[in-house]
DNA sequence: GACATTAAGCGAAAGGCTTTCGTTTATCGT
DNA sequence: ACGATAAACGAAAGCCTTTCGCTTAATGTC
């Protein structure tokens, strides 16, 4: 086939398609993407220059999928905003998250993610390279949150006998998308209480 | 080749040339393990049941070359000694811990992991789903930790315009190793710090 | 001791994947 | 008018994992 009159693939629909496919099966090939657009393989490559550029358009996608707003309020409830909207980013597809680990980010809208963070950490009172050490703090958290939600339900399955405080940690858990959140809010608390915590601690 | 007088292929051989070769290139494949350990991919078949349990075995591998001992001690000197040395394996093999994401758990070793996990946290007070929820946090910060070891050495790269806040942090801070160093020992006291705030509240 | 079964190597090949290349033809700029 | 660019295609190269059938040494059974 020739150039058609109106272009067959645009980038929406592919990052689009590319989405669906990771939602459905946790992965995504070209064959496939092709394959569900209706377009032969090699065609992507006028649009996207490969695999890596549509990860990475993917996760433009959905971080601008889940927008939050940072108004007046203090940096504790900024710090909130910004981490649950992260994760609620991931929360919607899941299953990306596991497939972005392995690339740097580059997406401007996930480093104005983190610009906003160190402001608030500033405003916290955080100076030097504390300001550094909590964003890789919060960002460990935020990742790691995020891979859980990908985790199958059962993330652990001990063997009937030999792990009694795990099992009766688990027998304690309701249904798996109710344990993630739950864990999520108590993390987050944590998270806030130990920043107040080494606040107080460094500024007496 | 028919049947040798003793085997070429052992699992402990096999599970070092595939740690060396993630070590080396960050990434390990059956062609190359094979030519790597003088052995045609097919027979390595033989003795495992695919790539999957390899990651699995090198799982376990680092979580014992890592070991570590829980003595008398208080449930917050347990935790930083279980944390520390899940980060030191993997701090001594970055390039695994993304290729091991995408997996379930099932190793013995790892299991007995959060085992003392959850037994230390009973001790500290916490009960309920508490517990599940302060392991879920634990992990998620441990993971993301391990993952930054794996990270590039600028992990965050903005254009020398519009980002202020971040760009100042990134400033202050010392070379790679230093850094990542530095924000796991700050995140570690948050972690402490935060459980024992959320152990105040709840308890009085 | 004879003999069937298992273990552990091999090569070949199937079927996936990403990416590159050459070809075709419509559109756009000069 | 016409050359350059854009956007499709098919074919193929070169990876990858896994399976299969073949060979032969070791092991266990009658």
């Amino acid at each position: 086939m020739a150039r058609p009159l109106v272009p067959l693939i645009s980038i929406d629909a592919l990052v689009t398609a590319a989405l669906e496919l990771v939602d459905e099966a946790g992965d995504f090939s070209l064959p496939k993407l092709a394959k569900r657009i209706g377009v032969s393989q090699s065609s992507i490559y006028n649009h996207v220059s490969g695999r890596e550029e549509i990860l990475e358009l993917m996760r433009g996608r959905i971080i601008s999928e889940s927008p939050y707003e940072i108004r007046g309020g203090d940096w504790e409830a900024a710090l909130r905003t910004i981490v649950r909207s992260y994760r609620d980013a991931f929360a919607r597809h899941p299953r990306l998250a596991p497939l972005l680990v392995l690339q740097t980010v580059q997406d401007h809208q996930v480093l104005a993610l983190y610009e906003n963070l160190a402001v608030a950490l500033e405003s916290a009172g955080f100076r030097g390279r504390d300001v550094l050490s909590a964003i890789s703090t919060i960002d460990s958290f935020a990742l790691g949150f995020a891979l859980d939600l990908a985790a199958p339900d059962v993330v652990w399955a001990p063997p009937s006998e030999g792990f009694p405080a795990l099992a009766s940690a688990l027998s304690n858990a309701g249904p798996a998308d109710e344990r993630g959140e739950a864990a999520f809010e108590f993390g987050l608390e944590i998270l806030i209480a130990g920043l107040h915590s080494l606040l107080r601690s460094t500024v007496l």
